[in-house]
DNA sequence: GAGCTCATTGAATCCTTTG
DNA sequence: TCAAAGGATTCAATGAGCT
């Protein structure tokens, strides 16, 4: 599933050439060699080695205090948000429209990258903070022990509302309560973490799976492609081919990619049965008032009321609903009798059924399932 | 002990003037009437400049209560970054050798105050979490729950390793294990809230006394002086005063410093010997049950038994169960089975191990061990 | 008082389809 | 492209009011 591609054999068109594949070079040159719009999500995990120490231009304290142009531009960290600048940019123009990327950082280089990707237009979403439940520990006992990473999660603009974000299944599989900001995982040790002939590790940031599988069952489709421009080790291809999506990697190194090709290779895709995610009413196709009449499932002169019996309509033949007052939609009635700028009616209004109230959801309900059998 | 100060009246070098005073007017020129190198610590909790659209609702049409005041609101990010470089610059010349600020943010904000801390020398120690246990839903579904917030901790220099931090008594307060960066609170509700006497909130953004009590125990000595640009309702004024600690606020709002003024002047400052047990840690919230899978203790594929094996479900890569009938949270599918309206998942669910049943109940138990001792 | 139900609220960048 | 309509969506605390 995996093989390595020089930049040169990308004919922009060609998916196969470069799907499932690391591609071997620097991190914007083999972004510009993809097509625009050609990956559903990116995971970004970017050198943070800022290596300020000795090389910082800094000025004595009279000149901090003293304020001109240049008093507050230091040469490395121009540098870094060059770079910064130039992946970012080039990252942008392969996403396409609905997709969303992921940045990994610590304090040293995250508040350049947050910053310059509202600069570049990204719309973040939410910045996640991975907690590690096994972090090292400060060893001089002068700072609070590091023990978390900040990523953030944002979409390729402002107005791009339609990216994927799976908050059933999130939800689902934190008992029952929205996935919060703050998520706890180990770190990479153990079995999990790459080893060469030595016994010293391939990579030292190798990222752990489970993080990369939160984020790709919470943001990406089975199917979809995901990029990943600073590939190391290849956690986000093992993932993406564990999870059924497909995934585009960049690296320099080789010893790097050379880990990465075996590990991916060694992945057995999971069943598509055990992929399937929670999805919501959402997801549903949607159902018109009307066409409960039109099947049959309730009559016109059917008298609605809400739970607790405070308001009353009556269905007209047209799908519409009607009070003594008013007539509209059952969203529009159930509104304006509470008094509400908006209301579902398919909640709010019941029928009476065998001595209790039914929401009409429950018709609705039924409803697709003769449309699912009708369409099966 | 508080009293309110016009700028003019500040001679630089008689610290009587300003000393546990609230400076009314402009950040900026407020501090700039302040002598150099004056205060030890700075707590700043700058406008997040929110970029909110329309109007927000609650599942059941409730309006939510924007932060949508005056000072909230910049033309651009060129006009914030200005903002911000200006009040920092400001703060960075009172701030004594050894000193060091914090300041809290939000993603809207924190990226870019974290470039401009770094563009102007100052040296970041920590980025710490605020994790709380009480955070607003997300109520469209769209993003996580936005669960935190964020503070960075920083020196004045990178060279200036002088700085206060209280390693032994941060670690006594976390069980004798070191104080980690991310830390749990319940945002301020309650008696601790101000409210003015319509029993409207007086501050739309008041931060828990636990919070600033934290910080002034980790990074000040009593007797230290503690300025806050951002003064607010005074939290950080009414916790340097219980805590034996001085304050300078500024703030151009009447009625945020008339609120303060009362609220300090009823603070009890505590004895000494008291002081060591306020900054312990709160309980740990629930353990979801996707982070069995991410740590490993069951894999995706995995079937689930109730304890007479008269029911059976597939464990899910995003954490859900499913029967060939139904998917949802282990809770959900539990009830379903069993026609009831509620389980208990926890206890309900079995997987085979050497030959019999065991309650995913105990799985849930192994992984609180390492919960545990990341908590707090 | 104890215990229960119900309403309220918090730094929020919070929708999607059709016509 | 824009306006209108459909209809989907919440967790932990606090406090008031009632039995």
């Amino acid at each position: 599933m995996s093989a390595v591609r020089s930049l040169q054999s990308i004919r922009p068109g060609d998916q196969s050439v470069w799907l499932n594949s690391i591609l071997k070079g620097d991190c914007v040159a083999a972004l510009n060699a993809l097509p625009d719009k050609c990956v559903d999500l990116i995971f970004a995990d970017p050198p943070y080695n800022l290596q300020l120490e000795g090389e910082l231009h800094r000025p004595d304290q009279s000149k901090v205090d003293a304020v001109n142009d240049h008093w507050d531009q230091f040469d490395s960290f121009e540098a870094y948000d060059a770079f910064t600048r130039a992946w970012l940019l080039a990252a942008r123009r392969v996403l396409k429209p609905g997709g969303t990327i992921w940045v990994i950082g610590s304090y040293h280089n995250i508040f350049r990258v947050g910053a310059k990707m509202q600069d570049l237009g990204y719309w973040i979403l939410n910045d996640v903070i991975w907690r590690k439940t096994n972090p090292m520990p400060n060893f001089r006992g002068r700072r609070f022990q590091n023990a978390h990473e900040t990523l953030i999660w944002a979409a390729k603009d402002q107005k791009d509302k339609g990216y994927t974000f799976n908050y059933e299944a999130m939800k689902a599989a934190n008992d029952d309560v929205q996935m919060r900001s703050d998520w706890l995982f180990p770190i990479c040790t153990g079995a999990e973490r790459l080893k060469d002939d030595n016994g010293e590790k391939v990579h030292p940031t190798q990222k752990p799976e489970a993080l990369l599988a939160r984020i790709l069952m919470a943001s990406t489709k089975p199917g979809d492609i995901v990029l990943d421009p600073f590939f190391g080790s290849g956690t986000t291809g093992a993932v993406a081919k564990r999870l059924g999506r497909n995934f585009v990697g960049v690296e320099r190194e080789d010893s790097y990619i050379d880990a990465a090709t075996a590990r991916i290779a060694a992945v057995q895709p999971l069943e598509l049965n055990e992929l399937s995610t929670l999805t919501g009413k959402r997801a549903e196709p949607r159902v018109a008032f009307v066409s409960l009449i039109d099947s049959g499932l309730i009559t016109p002169g059917t008298t609605l009321y809400d739970s607790r019996k405070r308001w009353s309509a009556k269905v007209r033949a047209d799908g519409t609903i009607a009070t003594a007052e008013m007539a509209g939609s059952i969203h529009k009635v159930g509104a304006t009798v509470q008094g509400l700028d908006a209301c579902n009616g398919w909640t709010f209004w019941h029928y009476e059924r065998a001595g209790g109230l039914t929401a009409i959801d429950e018709l609705r309900r039924i409803a697709r399932l003769s449309v699912e059998q009708a369409g099966g």
